[in-house]
DNA sequence: ACCTGAACACCGTTCAAGT
DNA sequence: ACCTGAACACCGTTCAAGT
């Protein structure tokens, strides 16, 4: 009979974000990471010290799958680029920003992307207090884009926004502006939320660009 | 002897806040509210139908605490003021954050929300369209800045900023560009990562004011 | 060295019982 | 009508035991 591959922490880790995306971070428990794995509780714990150290790897193997610039990289692509990969690897594991405020200590992951984010601006020509700048605004608006994303209601794309209107409909007499909002945005049928990510950065990276010329 | 006052769910909902303030999210468990209130885990059942609805209420009562601009205001201010007053009732609360991910449905308090700062665009001239993107840039900033706020390793303000940079030197050999904008920037020591919130606010209203006035 | 299984103190929730 | 207490199926983690 075959061997099971060896126990390792990566290979816990993967599991864990496995049963994560199946049926979220509430999912994850000792006991079904091991069941994912054919493997009990238990035997996690001789790879892994505690729940805790696993979630916490958790969040180091999601900010690891970001696609980070290279310090020569022109600094406004390179932004633009790191934002979509940050935007699909976290909306891809949703679950992620959940656990980012209840676990303080950045990782090696979080660290080197920071570094590598910064090291872009800084060869470009930015002054560091604008590359902080710049990285801060940047990063609260990607993080802050898909924590609504992943609350919305309904699915992005495929028409699912003019499905969803037209269901809470009914209960928007108490929200006038709302329903304005909604029913003028959704007129044509070619909105989709998902448009707004690229509309805000767009809206950022200009502001960021002024501010680089002007310094 | 004293009667105990009523069992409302506002009552609960308080005291799980309370919980929640004290030992986070984690730590509001059904028994921990009851005990919160002098009350047995169960007799919570006959005001809030499950713990699920428990944390939505909770959500909802963190969402309702938000100052909310009126119609007639002006708009930038306005946004301001939403902003700055999101932001401290979410860094007050900050398990707030890490719930929105998980609980999807759109309470009557969130619903407002959207509704009064809309209503506040439209009125002062926004098209529905620059609105939706406005507030959604705005949004998403405001979020996101709290939660990398929230999930950083010291306390901002009180130089404490300072005090981190000297405790991670040692490790810092790793990420020279992350290294030498720490430096940079704390150098000083007039530094302080709140002052980074209105730096890129106002870089995203100059952006948006440019674009309405272009509109 | 690595994996297991019983045990303990928790958790959400059901249900029958008390007032 | 509201609150309780026992019970059930979970959970993280300890520890002694197996190979």
């Amino acid at each position: 009979m075959g061997r099971r591959p060896q126990l390792t922490s990566d290979r816990i880790v993967a599991a864990a974000a496995a049963v994560a995306d199946r049926g979220g971070i509430a999912a994850v428990s000792m006991r079904s990471v091991g069941s994912e794995l054919g493997v009990e509780a238990m035997s996690i714990y001789h790879h892994i010290p505690s729940k805790d150290a696993l979630l916490d790897a958790l969040a180091e193997w999601v900010f690891g799958q970001i696609e980070l610039p290279e310090p020569s990289d022109p600094w406004r692509e390179a932004m633009i680029r790191r934002a979509d990969s940050a935007r699909s690897v976290l909306a891809a594991h949703p679950w992620a920003l959940g656990m980012m405020e209840s676990r303080p200590a950045p990782g090696p992951a979080l660290l080197q992307h920071h570094d590598r984010v910064l090291g872009c601006l800084l060869t470009a020509g930015f002054s560091p207090t604008l590359a902080t700048h710049a990285f801060s605004t940047i990063d609260a608006y990607v993080y802050g884009f898909v924590l609504t994303e992943s609350s919305l209601p309904f699915t992005p794309g495929e028409g699912a926004e003019a499905e969803f209107a037209a269901e809470v409909a009914p209960s928007m007499e108490d929200y006038p502006y709302l329903a304005r909002s909604l029913a003028d945005v959704l007129d044509g049928g070619t909105y989709a939320f998902a448009n707004e990510f690229h509309s805000g950065l767009d809206l950022i990276m200009d502001a960021l660009q002024r501010r680089f010329a002007e310094q």
